[in-house]
DNA sequence: CCCTGAAACTTTAGGCTTGAAATAATAAAG
DNA sequence: CTTTATTATTTCAAGCCTAAAGTTTCAGGG
């Protein structure tokens, strides 16, 4: 006699946990969206990059900024071109190599992207404010350990 | 004399639960971007829209899909265009309302889907595989309260 | 009947996104 | 030195996405 599941619908439970992951995260995407557009009037995408190279004040490849942020090389290109001609982001060659670009943060995209992650911060930290701070870290840590199995094994 | 934090990095918790979330999210979707495409030949938002369909047999009005998949109005027009013009979604007038249709799967539409979904589910399970069953309904609670705290409040 | 407002949907402009193809420069092998 | 392969990036076509503006229809007074 094979034991019948002691809770109801097993067997989808890891696909009800990615829809109910999806959907957090779409609401939450959508309103840090439609806030970062409000108050500094840009964008997701643009405000990743930003993040991304304010981590690397060396600057970063085109390459490395597409695979830190999962996107496609020309997805990338795009929006650095906007970024630039905004003047919030530099190109600059790289000495030995003509074919790659250092990108990195001009001073006013550092310091315009200060202000929106000090924004960003409260944003999230008033967004989540019914997750207690320990379970945040547990969710974290859970969060981690599936990461680091994922694009360690790609 | 204010209490130092325990833990360390206290106050960007949050911060770090997001972004933690926001990229696992991002890995999964890219993954289940890449096996529609390769096995289906179809994109995520057109599963998206088809799977929202499928719950509901009677169908569903335009503006219903844009609320429910948390899309622009005119998102959804397109996506539904093309699903149209592929046979695998129908347009019905709503009787009595010439403003609004009722928007079905075809009988190709519902077979096609119900393979995806089939497979969509193993994928999920064998990618989630290592999160362990206890974890992930904790996870999954907590998304929960999340959401209905935030999409009952606006 | 005629207005006014709301509802359902489409259209438009601009930006994001991908995968594939095209350029150009470097590196490696013979 | 020349061929071949690899790396870094851009370009392109097609589709996704949003916010805002536009169209048509309905519903409720007057």
């Amino acid at each position: 006699m094979v034991s019948a599941p002691l809770t109801a619908g097993d067997g989808k439970e890891r696909v009800r946990l990615w829809l109910r992951l999806l959907r957090a995260t779409r609401l939450i995407e959508a309103e840090m969206r439609e806030r970062l557009k409000a108050e500094f009037e840009t964008t997701l995408p643009r405000f990743d990059v930003m993040a991304a190279l304010d981590r690397q004040p060396d600057g970063m490849m085109m390459s490395e900024l597409s695979r830190f942020l999962l996107v496609s090389n020309g997805n990338v290109t795009g929006i650095v071109d906007r970024l630039v001609s905004d003047g919030l982001v530099a190109r600059t060659a790289r000495d030995g190599d003509r074919r790659a670009f250092i990108v990195k943060l001009t001073e006013a995209g550092a310091t315009q992207f200060k202000a929106m992650a000090a924004a960003h911060e409260r944003w999230i930290d008033a967004l989540l404010a019914d997750v207690d701070p320990e379970e945040a870290a547990h969710l974290a840590g859970t969060l981690r350990t599936f990461q680091s199995k994922w694009e360690g094994g790609h």
